[in-house]
DNA sequence: CCGAAGATTGCCT
DNA sequence: GGCAATCTTCGGG
């Protein structure tokens, strides 16, 4: 059963925990792929430093300024995306990260995807079973999460993305939950709004935002006045 | 217009 | 554990 709208329209921090243990199914001509998310992390909006809104609505984060249960994907180091699910009344724009899952369905045309992605496939085995969405980057590459599924309603059952609530056998408590801070990210690094399940051996490890490292290049740059010439 | 950083991943030492 | 890959987006000049 998909959930229902009223389920992402409270704030992103409330709506995080509660995805812990649904399930993200992706459609497509290739085939289904389904995950049971062990991994979100939470974004608020304009008083969250470290939410793509937070400087205000854009080009590329306009989803999140729209309707809850609607998909945001972004693009992000030249090469990987990311997908968060929209919460709370237009206007809002706040967000969860979708961080890591385990796949339940269609884990062979997962693997083919992780694999097709790789700058190098690998030439020996496929991809391990627990790295086939673990991290936000290969959630999206296992589910064939790209921009074009962005602003997809994920509250529709036939949609090519949608979320449900978790199936039996597979539900968790509230107690499994543990929470720390966001990785990677450089703002607001203090606050804990990470939330997996306890223990999961699908949920991604944690890291601190890298330090990016300063140009290099000192020498060699051209004459003094380059752009002139003569 | 240009520089810099980015909600990451995977390979190399 | 460190760092390259790769390019879009954003903010400042």
């Amino acid at each position: 059963m998909v959930l229902d709208r009223g389920f992402f329209s409270r704030p992103a921090v409330a709506v995080a925990p509660d995805l812990l243990g649904c399930v993200l199914r992706s459609h497509s001509a290739d085939g289904d792929v389904a995950v049971v998310l062990v991994e979100v992390e939470a974004y608020a909006g304009l008083a969250d430093a470290a939410s793509h809104a937070f400087r205000g609505q854009t080009a590329r984060n306009s989803v999140m300024f729209g309707p809850p249960g609607h998909a945001y994907v972004y693009f992000t180091y030249g090469m990987h995306f990311c997908v968060n699910l929209v919460c709370q009344p237009a206007g809002e724009a706040s967000a969860v990260l979708l961080r890591a899952g385990q796949v339940i369905a269609g884990a062979e045309l997962a693997a083919t995807r992780r694999l097709a992605a790789t700058r190098r496939p690998a030439a020996r085995a496929g991809v391990a079973e627990r790295d086939l969405a673990r991290g936000p980057a290969r959630l999206c590459q296992a589910l064939g999460i790209d921009r074009s599924l962005d602003g997809t309603d994920v509250c529709v059952d036939d949609s090519p993305l949608a979320v449900c609530s978790p199936p039996a056998g597979i539900q968790r408590g509230r107690e499994q939950i543990s929470a720390g801070p966001r990785v990677g990210v450089s703002q607001a690094a203090d606050v804990e709004w990470r939330f997996w399940l306890s223990g999961d051996r699908f949920v991604s490890d944690y890291r601190p935002a890298q330090r990016r490292t300063r140009g290099q290049p000192v020498s060699g740059r051209g004459p003094a006045g380059g752009t002139m010439h003569r």
